[in-house]
DNA sequence: TCCTTTTAATTTGTACACTAATGATTTGTG
DNA sequence: CACAAATCATTAGTGTACAAATTAAAAGGA
């Protein structure tokens, strides 16, 4: 272990500070996750469902109906985002979206009953990827606290941020 | 640690498994990566980059001049999927691309002065981020390491499949 | 040499993903 | 009650991201 083992190179001609590539955590947690999905799309593609509309199924199916902004706190996506995404699911017959009675403002969404027909499936995707994933299942489950953590930490971070631009830091 | 500690939600009302969204790796990792992008888009955004194309400028600032096909094999995105990407940067003044004149289909991408310039910049930014990051550095090292091990196998099972898909499975 | 095959990048079409602005409803306050 | 402020979802606009089709150039074979 050198003194130089860091996340920055120094460049003989400028003395300026690049940081590397394959020494940033950031990017370590973007390819990991861009190959997740591409290893996910082959076995979803059969349900009719895209990887991120695989997620909001996984939410739908532990508790429904949810508003919309909800699910966005669930998956950690804008209403913005949620909403042409929904729209193609009730368009494709998964889910079902309608104003709640009671407060106009929200819109509940739930599975369908072809929706929640799709759960069995879903099982069997965990099962197909959990033998294809050289990975133990110890370290497997490590691996994710570790990441669920730092996610709670920036998650923390976030509304604190967001905190001080209104302005109420005390 | 009890027998039904895994990360398969049993229902009672039909025997059926759910996966659990907060047990999936797949989606720890999805959360993690979308939050630290968020993350970075506000540091980022005064030098006029996103993060996709920072990282670009991550790895031209390492090696450079770079074919299309190049930079794609490292930073793991499609050609499609950068040759906008890399327009829009070259309209920004960033990068120049040329047709190879070894060889018309390459196109070469390379840094300008004033992508040079913003070197400097990069640094401050991982300076500022690893204030705001809440991880011991070594935490942060294994955390990026295990990462870095999981892309290459899964890199490696991308390739073995895309094998088997032109039939060189022998 | 001619012609097929392969390789490299781009274009097209679909699907996320976010910011900012908009519209509609509810809540809070005088 | 009236009406300003806050809340919730949608729309508009920009930027990834990939599959499939296209174009252009190089490589390989008869």
């Amino acid at each position: 272990m050198t003194l130089s083992d860091t996340d920055i190179e120094k460049t003989t001609e400028s003395r300026v500070q690049t940081p590397r590539l394959d020494r940033q955590l950031c990017f370590a947690l973007y390819s990991a996750s861009g190959l997740m999905t591409k290893l996910y799309r082959p076995l979803l593609a059969p349900l009719g469902l895209t990887y991120p509309q695989y997620l909001t199924m996984l939410a739908l199916w532990e508790r429904a109906p949810r508003t919309v902004g909800e699910l966005g706190d669930t998956l950690g996506l804008d209403p913005a985002t949620l909403t042409p995404l929904l729209k193609r699911m009730e368009a494709g017959g998964l889910i079902s979206r309608r104003r709640d009675p009671a407060d106009e403002r929200r819109v509940l969404v739930q599975p369908t009953a072809e929706g929640e027909a799709l759960r069995a499936a879903a099982g069997g995707i965990q099962e197909a990827l959990g033998c294809q994933l050289p990975l133990e299942p110890v370290e497997l489950a490590k691996l994710r606290d570790t990441l669920n953590g730092l996610v709670g930490q920036l998650r923390a971070l976030e509304t604190e941020a967001t905190a001080v631009e209104q302005g109420n830091e005390r």
